[in-house]
DNA sequence: CGCGATAAGAAATATTATAACAGTACGGTA
DNA sequence: TACCGTACTGTTATAATATTTCTTATCGCG
């Protein structure tokens, strides 16, 4: 299995199996609150598996209809709780140019990614380039600015969308 | 004057005067205005005004505010009107990671810009930075994505404040 | 079991943003 | 100047996103 590792969330090599891709974010989820001594409990894991269905973000209330078609109908809070908790635990992104909120193709690891988002069909894919990154670093250093968190998030038009 | 050339934003050599800084603004906006045959109304060149009184973000209810103490107490779509012509004109960013809007320090031309948050004080610094701008467009390259757009918002703590 | 801590339920409300429609001011033209 | 069409603003209502507060339930552990 891939545990820990690098998941593919990008538009060229996805032929995977979308179910797999779901189960296997789960399984790495369960490690990393495993090994952190965090509670992966039945809310937040269904909201991750709910993100992880699509490769495009959902917003919180969408996640919420999710679950009330499910018959728990779950106030606000809870979605947001269980949302922090896996933003926390680096198990999801949110998107702050959409409101949403996307699988972490890393889950566990540092950092914040860098997001291609598609104007036309709405997917989402997770970059973690060190080019960017380094860019980043060095623009910010360059203005004595200590460099925290960033967000970066693409609009465009994926490899898909751009032919059609 | 400095009729369009680029203000200076940036967290080192920010000695200038508040109030020119304000001025200088509003000069290049009727500028470009002018250029463009789109007009600069009251009520825009007021709300571009309040945004250019201070290096911090302000968010649409905040303006609202100011323009609620001034006598006029306008509705929200006022405020999101003017908004969205001086974001259609370059003369506004959006940072969507705090739901807020700040000058431009290259009043009128096209592009994004990046921006450094510091979240101790909450000042925001604009950057044109080509390394920054390169690196991304690669990263997208590289998996056949066409950018149009792009949100860069590193949030740390500025110079003055990394030292506190 | 019983205790303390963590999580979830529930109600209300805050914050940010937009829709829809009515009225007003502006700029061009005769 | 009077008219007309367009662009701008006012107003009301409401949508969409997010949080506060307080209560109740569950979990892990001694």
């Amino acid at each position: 299995m891939n545990s820990l590792q690098e998941r593919n969330v990008g538009f060229l090599s996805d032929q995977h199996d979308h179910g797999d891709c779901v189960a296997s974010a789960l399984e790495d989820a369960i490690a990393v609150c495993g090994e952190r001594g965090v509670r992966l409990t039945p809310v937040r894991r269904r909201v991750l598996e709910i993100i992880w269905q699509g490769h495009r973000p959902l917003g919180a209330y969408a996640i919420l209809d999710v679950l009330s078609g499910e018959g728990h109908s779950p106030a606000p809070p809870t979605v947001y709780r269980a949302l922090e908790f896996l933003l926390t635990q680096g198990l999801v992104h949110r998107l702050s140019s959409l409101n949403a909120y996307v699988g972490c193709s890393r889950p566990g690891h540092p950092g914040a990614g860098q997001f291609l988002l598609c104007t036309a069909c709405g997917t989402a894919a997770e970059l973690n380039d060190p080019g960017i990154e380094r860019a980043i670093e060095r623009g910010a250093a360059a203005e004595g600015f200590v460099c925290r968190d960033h967000t970066v998030e693409i609009s465009g038009l994926c490899p898909h969308c751009r032919e059609a």
